[in-house]
DNA sequence: TTGAAAGCGCTAACAC
DNA sequence: GTGTTAGCGCTTTCAA
């Protein structure tokens, strides 16, 4: 047997109203009955049906995350500091991982419509910019993500400088013909870790060789293709800066498999910081992203907006930070 | 602006209940009017608010899912497959990631009784079996795990089945002095992956020694720490088997940096093929759990008994089968 | 085949 | 401070 809450207020003797405001901690109940109320409703474990009080006030208590693919091991920490910040003010999950596919993507997008929770919080997506900033006019919304619009609010760790300095941190290990894998290019933070390269290079006098840049996809298997590319030329780096973990871990492996001693002849950056990274030989020095403090600090700002709370538009921007593993040299003993 | 049924009632000229008829499929309706009537809907991109939906229904659509840790990575596919299922039934997924608290697992339990979600799927649990069974009786549920009561409905692999092929797959390999690194030995699925190993060795005529089996708890850690005592005993073994694949590449590692070479010296297995076994050196050679077909076995099943199909009690056991990799020696070769 | 209307369990406006 | 009651948007029973 489900109690409802006229059932607490005939055992309580109370009416529907005050057992609701007891419950709800708003005032309009003596402090004492709604003490002797709780008691009871604690006893005897009655819990508010959720779809009554969704469709009474509107509000979900849920938040959809949009998780591109959630074998990517990008997303866990995310998710898990969504959870955590979500659980504690409240508020459900519901699980969008669309599986790279733009059309179940839109699939959620369109569940939206029929309530199914407050607002979405965008891990990622293959929809354009443009796109998004539509879906966002229509519910609330944060990304986590590079930064497209004005008009979003998103979290995102400094991509150019991060870039800027995993690229500074290559020289100072003695690296000096410092090679680029970049990600899909088409994502904005791509493009920002390329930029970072390249002023790098500029400001440290290195020339910027084209054929030094690849462009890769974030998975493996490009990593390892291009690091291969790379290393068989005749000009060859001494150091790839690839730009996730995964490539770094492809371009490592193209790397033995060609007979080069990691991090002796060749240097090997990722960035992500992804638990893998530590995980294979060598250990991947690597760009770590504060990906659990993005996920809560993301979570925090939707829920902010859902309780009316000011939240500007704009970038909410962390630190990223250089971890130093086996892929490179020694900072400190080369200069 | 949002509409609502009376919105569309009012535009199409019908009423409420046609338009509701039309939406449900059922009949009560003609074809043509329930044409039209879908046309006009589609058109103005009406979407049925759920919350009231399921308040009248009692359904909420949504599946939570209970999962002890989403960083696990032997948990992803299984998400997965659970997602695609649950999606093209009409159902979301609320996310119980408990992050290994036994607390935060309650607490979803407790949002259980305010409908959040019409059935429970278990994908793993802290919880005593009797606890599980208590909560079965309670809400409809499915559980991903080995088996512990006929009450439940339950989705697994043969594990001693398993362990035990995987046990005559090293001896076929070559190796004698087969150890067995265990998992946490209060699960049952590793009491049953201990069990093969032994009923192995017996039908092998190899002596089970208790030396040669060490206990521990899935864990990387573990896996590196026991192996290096198994292989600093005189006697030590020649093959390792691992109640997974985390403890696998400890056990790994930990012979490499003994000077141990895999797989001459020593034959590694591990358990579930994770996706991490075929990306380390050397790679995993292991028992492959259909984790996806799992997922959407479970979710099936837990459907079916949400829409009212009889889903008879116990356990659907599905296939691991043995992938042969680098931390092994050849099958065929070595007789 | 179609429509009117009750009512799911709750919140909040209103009355006392 | 407390109770009465309308009504959220839908499904479904009942009547036509």
């Amino acid at each position: 047997m489900r109690y409802t809450i006229k059932d607490i207020a005939k055992i309580t003797g109370y009416s529907v109203a005050t057992i609701s405001r007891a419950l709800s901690g708003k005032d309009g109940v003596s402090e004492e009955k709604r003490k002797e109320i709780l008691r009871i409703i604690d006893q005897l474990g009655y819990i508010p049906n959720q779809s009554a009080r969704r469709l009474r006030s509107k509000e979900t208590k849920n938040i959809l995350v949009m998780i591109p693919d959630i074998e990517n091991y990008f997303f866990n920490k995310l998710i898990k500091g969504i959870e955590k910040e979500a659980r504690e003010k409240g508020y459900n999950i519901i699980l969008g991982d669309f599986s790279d596919s733009q059309e179940i993507e839109e699939e959620y997008y369109r569940m939206m419509k029929g309530q199914i929770a407050d607002g979405i919080l965008i891990v990622g997506s293959l929809s354009e910019p443009q796109r998004i900033v539509e879906i966002s006019r229509q519910f609330p919304m944060v990304v986590i993500s590079d930064y497209f619009s004005d008009e979003l609010v998103t979290v995102c760790v400094d991509n150019f400088k991060a870039a800027y300095d995993a690229t500074m941190f290559l020289y100072k290990c003695g690296y000096r013909r410092i090679a680029k894998i970049t990600g899909k290019i088409g994502a904005m933070l791509s493009q920002d870790r390329l930029k970072g390269y390249k002023m790098a290079l500029e400001n440290l006098g290195l020339n910027c060789d084209e054929k030094y840049i690849k462009y890769g996809d974030f998975k493996y298997e490009s990593g390892y293709k291009l690091a291969k590319e790379l290393l068989s030329a005749k000009s060859y780096p001494d150091a790839i800066f690839c730009s996730n973990d995964e490539m770094a871990i492809g371009a490592c492996d193209a790397a033995k498999e060609l007979g080069f001693s990691i991090p002796d002849e060749l240097g090997v950056m990722g960035f992500d910081d992804i638990e893998l990274s530590s995980m294979v030989t060598p250990k991947i020095t690597t760009v770590h992203q504060p990906r659990y403090e993005m996920g809560r600090l993301a979570a925090q700002l939707l829920i902010n907006i859902l309780t009316g709370k000011e939240v500007s538009k704009g970038k909410y921007i962390l630190d990223a930070s250089i971890v130093p593993r086996d892929s490179t040299r020694n900072a400190n003993i080369t200069k």
